[in-house]
DNA sequence: GTTGGGGGGCACTTTACCTCA
DNA sequence: GATGAGGTAAAGTGCCCCCCA
C-alpha cells in the first residue's frame, strides 16, 4: 500500500474518548535550531562511522556493522521529524550533510520512524477499542438485565408513584434526563419550575420499579434526589 | 490513451547490538 | 563474568503507486 505525502500527514490522528486522554506527544518540543550543526557529534557512540564506510558491507566485504546514531543525531532527526514526516530530496541531502550521514541512512531513519509512529498509533487505537468494547459490554449487560426485568413487569404497565400525591403517574408525564439518566416528571407541578426526580433510569430502573415503587425507600429518594 | 522506467513509500524481514535475569 | 532470551533500531527486500516522457 502506498501512502501519499498528504496521507502521511494524517498519520497522527487523535481519538477522544470520555475518561480517556491520549498520552502526550512522544517528542517534547525543543528550541533546537535544526539549521545548526550539532555541537557535540558524539561520534564515540558510533559502532560504525557514518559517511566514511560508504561502500562497506556490500559484496563480500566484512559483515556489516550496525550503525548507532548518537544522541545528538537522534535529537536532530526527531526534531526534523516533528516538522515533517517526509523529506524531499533536498531536505534529505541537507539533513544528511548536517548529520554526517548518508542520505540513504536519513531516508531509512525516517521510514523506520514513520513505522514506529504508526505502530504506536495502532497500539493506542487498540487500547481505546478495548476500553470501548468493555464499556459497551457493560452497557449491553445492563440493558439486557433491564429488558428482562421490564419483561417480567409486562403484566401491567410500569407505574411510578407521584411524590406529591402518592398516586400512580401516567407514563406520558415521564421524561428521561439525558445527562443524569433519571426519569423525571414534567408538567405536573404547575406552580413550580422544579422538576421532581421520580425514579432512576439507570441499570436498576426496572428493579426499582418492580420492587421499590411506593416503598418508603423510594419515596425518600424521590423527595431528596434532584436532577 | 497507453506504456515503460524511475523514484518514493510501505510492509515485512533480517541483522547487529543492548539489556537483563 | 559468561550466557541466553527478548527487545530495539538500522538496514535489506519486494511490492505498489505515482509521475513523466
Amino acid at each position: 500500500m502506498a501512502v501519499s505525502p498528504s496521507s502521511i500527514s494524517r498519520l497522527e490522528l487523535t481519538i477522544s474518548m470520555p475518561g480517556f486522554s491520549p498520552p502526550p506527544p512522544p517528542f517534547p518540543s525543543s528550541d533546537l535550531d535544526i539549521n545548526q550543526l550539532p555541537s557535540g557529534t558524539g561520534e564515540e557512540e558510533w559502532i560504525t562511522a557514518g559517511v566514511e564506510d560508504e561502500e562497506e558491507s556490500t559484496n563480500g566485504g566484512p559483515p556489516r556493522k550496525k550503525l548507532r546514531l548518537s544522541k545528538e543525531q537522534s535529537r536532530l532527526l526527531e526534531e526534523s521529524f516533528r516538522q515533517h514526516h517526509t523529506l524531499n530530496p533536498r531536505q534529505k541531502e541537507a539533513l544528511a550533510l548536517q548529520l554526517k550521514l548518508r542520505p540513504r541512512q536519513v531516508e531509512v531513519w525516517f521510514q523506520n520512524r514513520r513505522a514506529r509512529s504508526k505502530l504506536k498509533q495502532t497500539e493506542m487505537e487498540c487500547e481505546y477499542l478495548k476500553r470501548w468494547f468493555g464499556s459497551l459490554t457493560e452497557q449491553n449487560r445492563r440493558l439486557q438485565r433491564e429488558v428482562e426485568e421490564l419483561r417480567a413487569l409486562k403484566v401491567g404497565p410500569p407505574t411510578v408513584m407521584s411524590p406529591h400525591s402518592c398516586e400512580p403517574l401516567p407514563a406520558s408525564t415521564l421524561t428521561m434526563c439525558p445527562s443524569c439518566e433519571r426519569v423525571t416528571t414534567t408538567g405536573l407541578d404547575k406552580g413550580s419550575t422544579k422538576t421532581t426526580t421520580t425514579a432512576v433510569a439507570t441499570p436498576t430502573t426496572a428493579a426499582t420499579l418492580s420492587s421499590k415503587v411506593g416503598t418508603p425507600a423510594l419515596q425518600s429518594r424521590q423527595s431528596s434526589a434532584a436532577c
